[in-house]
DNA sequence: GCGCAAATTTTCGTGTAAGCAATTTTGCGC
DNA sequence: GCGCAAAATTGCTTACACGAAAATTTGCGC
């Protein structure tokens, strides 16, 4: 039971997506502080609390427009890369890849959640789903020995990514030490911040049996 | 304004604990499940809405009990460790040093927590506290230079933390391989997580000019 | 001590997340 | 098609998180 391309699975994905589709277009409508769950629901034609099996906060709903179905692609990215390649650059080119934005509709939507705190949190929160996809991935270059090995690396990946997110949507804080850093580009903050872990990423690969 | 040792500081802390010491002791007597968050401020002698500004939900007080300044203290042991020792020394020895339970009045608190999900999470998720101060920490003894890096490395540093904790406090669920890994020790389960990291510590290490 | 400004706590109200049980829908073997 | 078991949706209820503004407490200069 469970199959994967039955009707049930197709409907709950299209459930999913009339969803987050509907919050995110009444959040650029009125604002994400004038649409209440109700609306959500009411757009997408289920009840309140058939919303709420889906997500477990409004701000999720309305962010899942912009990441759905990342986690997964970044993994099939990382497992898509030429077996010569080494771990490092498929993990960087993969994330590369997927987190430079199309840009064109995501556009607005990406300004009206770095304006919103709480969707900014929800934004950046957001990049822990692709952890348990990535060490999926990694642990099949790797050889599948080392479960955790694959695990711990592919969760620094997501924090890496986290933190280049976090420098991205932030407006800049004044830092202590008196000097603003100027948020660069993403993928320029991606790829300094996936930097640091090369060493890591190319002694688990070396270490490979 | 703002000092640290005020009287106003010291009742805030005092607050704090008081809260967080109600909500483990009734946590406790009657179980997770039978505890109001009313019930917590009173206890506290505080108003409701106070409980709340001090803690975002009713899990996050009662693991509080346990976790409590544990952020400021690995970090305050990383910066500690002498200069001749490795980075990844020191935060291997830190971290060791502030996980590894006292285990006494602890005992039963964690036995409580690993039996309810919700305080699994809340108690996994605590995790993150540490990166802030460790960041700071690890950028002291990179030499203030490239605070991206400190930040990465404190990030991962955290996920490989929780990546433990997990496997610790979950029950080992049968993997679809079949085979199912006994969940070792926590000093154990730590030095293998943070095993995979320390090439990338190192490096940060030796590229300080 | 006095009094003002800042910070903290409280009251009040609103919207929401989630457990539970009843109901409807779906999948599948016959 | 038929019917049954599993799964999803729904209504109902409860407890909760959090914004805003009023009230209280603290810090500090005088």
């Amino acid at each position: 039971m469970a199959r994967s391309d039955g009707l049930r699975e197709r409907k709950k994905q299209a459930t999913r997506q009339a969803l987050r589709e509907a919050a995110l277009r009444l959040a650029l409508e009125r604002g994400p502080e004038n649409v209440r769950v109700d609306d959500i629901a009411d757009a997408a034609g289920v009840s309140p609390r058939t919303y709420n099996n889906y997500f477990s906060s409004r701000e999720q709903a309305i962010v899942a427009a912009i990441t759905a179905e990342r986690e997964s692609r970044v993994a099939a990215a990382v497992a898509a890369r030429p077996a010569d390649v080494s771990l490092a650059d498929a993990v960087l080119d993969a994330v590369l890849e997927e987190y430079t934005e199309p840009g064109d509709d995501a556009r607005d939507a990406l300004l009206m959640i770095t304006r919103h705190p709480p969707l900014r949190d929800a934004f950046v929160d957001a990049t822990s789903a692709i952890e348990r996809p990535l060490a999926d991935a990694i642990a099949g270059r790797l050889g599948d020995t080392d479960h955790t090995t694959a695990h711990v690396l592919a969760a620094s990946v997501a924090a890496a990514v986290r933190v280049a997110l976090e420098r991205w949507v932030r407006p800049e804080r004044p830092s202590p030490s008196g000097l603003v850093v100027p948020s660069g580009s993403l993928p320029e903050l991606l790829r300094s911040a996936l930097a640091p872990l090369r060493p890591a990423l190319d002694a688990a690969e070396n270490r490979r049996p």
